[in-house]
DNA sequence: GTAACCTTCTGTATCGATATAGAAGCCGTT
DNA sequence: AACGGCTTCTATATCGATACAGAAGGTTAC
């Protein structure tokens, strides 16, 4: 009893009309008479037809409606990182908003055959992928529009992510200003999980020491502690390593370059006894959601992530359409919380 | 100088071969000579052939790689809520480790209609809708295979997600053997953003009721609390609600249906000067994360989201290779922490 | 009465790939 | 020399839709 699958010329057969007309039905219902579109639905119904498939129309048409999201080679890190799924929340609220799907595209796969290859997008969007990812030369080799966020950067494709440097010396201007001339910065080797370069951190110390130099702090004088990762406990035990030091000697402001270390950092100091910020001042960068919440709260540069994936999502829809794009600037903005102040004894301002 | 974009036949003429050769050293490279290969993949290379379009050769294979995830109406709820992106998190890793992709489907677009009449996918999976929701009948309509996680349930479609009677009912037995006579359930009525029904907290209240019933108390020792919406301050509200009844009268232990609701209770409780468990004990249901930091800790139902999505994700794969499925129950277990406890004016056990 | 025009519907050409069966060439065996 | 068995490559027939140009029929304008 079970019949073939209906197709448009199933259906135009049984409604009696051309295959054209049963498409249009379900497409331009203004390009026929209604009484003939209603023949031709009931026709549907009755043959259990379940509309023009997707497939086929796409090839047809020469756009799919999907733009392809690549987060890191191995899918499962990225629904644990807060920040990342952020980000595709901002992605995935504008493509809803235009009428467009989210497919999501494991980079990697175990045989090292990469399933963008098969992906049907109308773009890509990469998000803090490493440079030297594999999945960057796949990306490229589609031929389909390309946005970054975060990272990388590559030459003719447009990103979408802070200044890292400026919003660095955002930070290291303020401690300079609050009084600060012996500081220590808190980064962190590469994350293995996910390449060999992570430029945006380098960006971050570099900016935040230029202007430092540039105010005449020697460079002894801009302790770089490198921990071992982006982990609360790596801060933590990079916070330690300054407690080495003789007093004298010791920063008496700390720029982590991310909050996750600044936090990990706070939790060093308390443990070392070290007052925040009477004795230590302390900056991160991101402002995840704990940075308001820790004890002392979190300086911090904030970005808004939510509205990155947004304008990526933008981007990659104007690009689709052939407009050329240059993507916006990511406003970032320096929140003085409580865990920087001035210098010394006293907690005065 | 822009030549058209290149095709099989483009790359065949040019490699001269045949156009099936060409498919082949893409998607079959034992299928013919490592020299004609290397031939061929050097003249696409020269023409810029990005590889064979991933939407023709859908169409003609018939399957897409693709397993679709309809979440809320509007997408961008779903990401605000931890619950989902956990389940969200357990499907795309299934289907990454799979070599499958996942396309998220924006259930409903602004003019009514539906993308999912677009969506390219081999199985759709429906997470946490309401029967009535729009999109559950646009997924039947595909005629795609279909798996719910936690609602709708539908006839003829499996469903993963927990017994929300079952464990409702764990909960009361564990209230009872504590010693309680007296009962409260925080539900909270229909969550307007998400449609008319919401059958899994009615299962919750109507396990636990039952049990209690069943066990001789009067139903009128079991007040059921309505929360205006399942939030935190929701709860908190319903709290100071129970705080009005006389003391003698007062129930000594409460079940609200979500952690959610649980945690603005114990707010309502510390705001009320009752302390928990001694003059209260509050369980909840789900374990999230915050479960565990509260004050006092939560006993709650512990039910595995990530492993749920998981398991979805392998249903609607073999649904797709036209397997016979029965969904695997979904374990849900009794999370005993501080927040439940004897009751009466000691701490005693 | 006829030209001009709508509305409604149809026929043809295509989108870019893959499955399948079989042809062509090469080898070793008998 | 004939034959089976490999490997390598090709020709044909689809997969299921949509765009476009134009045909058929009815209306209006003058």
């Amino acid at each position: 009893m079970a019949t073939e699958r209906p197709t448009l010329d199933t259906v135009a057969a049984a409604a009696g009309v051309s295959r054209m007309t049963v498409s249009n039905a379900y497409n331009r219902p203004d390009q026929l008479a209604p009484k003939t579109r209603q023949r031709v639905l009931e026709a549907a119904a009755r043959l259990g037809y379940p509309g023009p498939d997707p497939t086929a129309a796409s090839l047809r048409l020469g756009r799919t409606g999907t733009v392809g999201v690549v987060l890191t080679e191995r899918l499962p890190y990225a629904f644990a990182d807060p920040g990342l799924v952020t980000i595709l929340h901002g992605i995935a609220s504008e493509l809803s908003d235009t009428g467009n799907a989210l497919l999501l595209v494991p980079a990697q796969l175990a045989d090292g055959q990469s399933l963008l290859r098969h992906a049907m997008v109308d773009a890509l969007i990469l998000c803090s992928l490493a440079a030297g990812d594999p999945a960057v030369a796949a990306a490229r080799d589609r031929q389909v529009p390309l946005v970054t966020v975060g990272n990388p950067k590559l030459p003719k494709v447009p990103r979408i992510g802070p200044d890292n440097r400026r919003a660095a010396q955002g930070v290291a201007r303020h401690l300079l200003d609050l009084g600060h001339r012996r500081f220590a910065v808190v980064t962190t080797v590469t994350d293995d999980r996910r390449g060999p370069s992570r430029p945006l951190f380098h960006e971050r110390v570099d900016g935040f020491r230029s202007v430092l130099l540039d105010a005449g702090v020697p460079a002894s004088d801009v302790t770089v502690i490198c921990a071992s990762d982006n982990s609360r406990s790596a801060g933590h035990e990079a916070a330690t390593r300054l407690l080495d030091a003789p007093r004298s000697r010791r920063p008496t402001a700390l720029f982590a370059v991310t909050d996750i270390l600044a936090l990990g950092v706070l939790d060093g100091a308390k443990e070392g006894g070290l007052e925040v910020p009477r004795e230590l001042s302390v900056a991160g960068f991101d402002d995840i959601a704990a940075a308001q919440t820790s004890q002392p709260p979190l300086t911090t540069v904030a970005h808004d992530l939510f509205g990155q994936g947004r304008s990526a999502a933008r981007l990659a829809l104007r690009l689709i359409a052939g407009e050329q794009v240059r993507p916006p600037r990511t406003d970032t903005s320096l929140v003085v919380r409580e865990s920087t102040g001035r210098p010394g004894r006293s907690v005065a301002r």
